[in-house]
DNA sequence: AAAAATAAGTCAACATGACTGACATAAATG
DNA sequence: CATTTATGTCAGTCATGTTGACTTATTTTT
């Protein structure tokens, strides 16, 4: 690899010295994610699907009957960006939208059964690596790694994100039963 | 896919109770980056360049003499995607190549002055960031959220991630001095 | 010395998923 | 009735990823 001249490069970097650790779990955490997303863009590939339609699908499946608006806050991508992959999972099947029963107007989403499976299969390699990582951090670690992880959101963002692991974990209790209870789950 | 453990009911969202805690910081991730970006995205806007330009000029940044080959491995992505960036930002200075030494096949990247004043420039907001956060989780969180992040990455990378930290770090050390040192960073 | 392998660059075509801006429609609200 | 709101859509652009084929320079192998 190197040659042998591996020279003394020297840096003009300029920080002193407090960055060095930080600067670690930055690009550990640009690893992180990169692995993090490769299971799931493979599976999509087989549908024809992309990133865009992982995310899309993952918070309606945790969320069904959600708003367009609500997504856009979520995803922070334009209403464009957004109907074009909301339409194809609409046309395939993955997603159905029905209007709201107080304010006609809105357009609630919840995922049909081949949505649930599918965003079931992208979210599993997904949990499984955090599980593996937890599990090797040692368990008392994992308050430490969402604390820290919560920290990282934009503050202003903060309270927001609470609320949605709030009412998604909610989801994610009765998920077995209760799939007509809140709506149409096709 | 089978996912894995016990899968009483077998179903869609069936896992037992294992995994609300674990997909929170599946969405906490999803969130964490999403923020983690957003800051260097806005500045690179400014100079026309995008996410792409970003992680080269920070590894070329990071480990002065890399090859071409060395991202293309650390980047996962094609040769073609990177010539595409890589020559806007050799084009626009902030890097320069020039032959290897014992082998002139190898074009070896460094920074100029400007590359490393925008990579620096890039990457603190990341560990203004990662350093808040750490602070919020308290000091002795650091080292687990470390080591969760290297766990997160694929166990086949794990080593060479290691070795890109290792020798990234010595380059941080140095910082202040030695600009001249060694290779043209002009 | 000739042949093969390697490092890098390039051309062309294409897909995805962002963006902007303008406009349409339906329903709720004043 | 007028306005606002929630959503959808048309049209065009840009950034960044992909394949595949091919070139050039240089090193390594035979």
């Amino acid at each position: 690899m190197a040659s042998d001249a591996p020279s003394p490069q020297g840096k003009q970097s300029a920080h002193p010295d407090l960055e060095p650790a930080l600067l670690d779990l930055v690009e550990l955490l640009f690893f992180a994610y990169r692995d993090f997303t490769r299971e799931p863009d493979k599976i999509l590939d087989d549908f024809g699907f992309g990133r865009a339609h992982h995310r899309v699908l993952h918070f309606v499946n945790r969320h069904p009957g959600m708003r367009v608006a609500d997504l856009l806050d979520i995803l922070k991508i334009t209403k464009q960006s957004l109907g074009r992959v909301l339409k194809q999972l609409v046309d395939e099947g993955f997603i159905v939208q029905e209007a709201g029963k107080t304010d006609r107007r809105e357009r609630r989403l919840y995922p049909t059964q081949r949505g649930c499976e599918l965003a079931e299969q992208l979210v599993a390699p997904q949990i499984k690596r955090v599980a593996r990582a937890v599990e090797a951090s040692g368990k008392e670690a994992r308050s430490c790694i969402a604390k820290f992880l919560h920290q990282m959101v934009r503050e202003a963002d903060r309270e927001h994100v609470d609320k949605l692991l709030e009412t998604g974990k909610a989801h994610g209790d009765v998920s077995t039963k209760s799939s007509q209870l809140r709506g149409p789950v096709r």
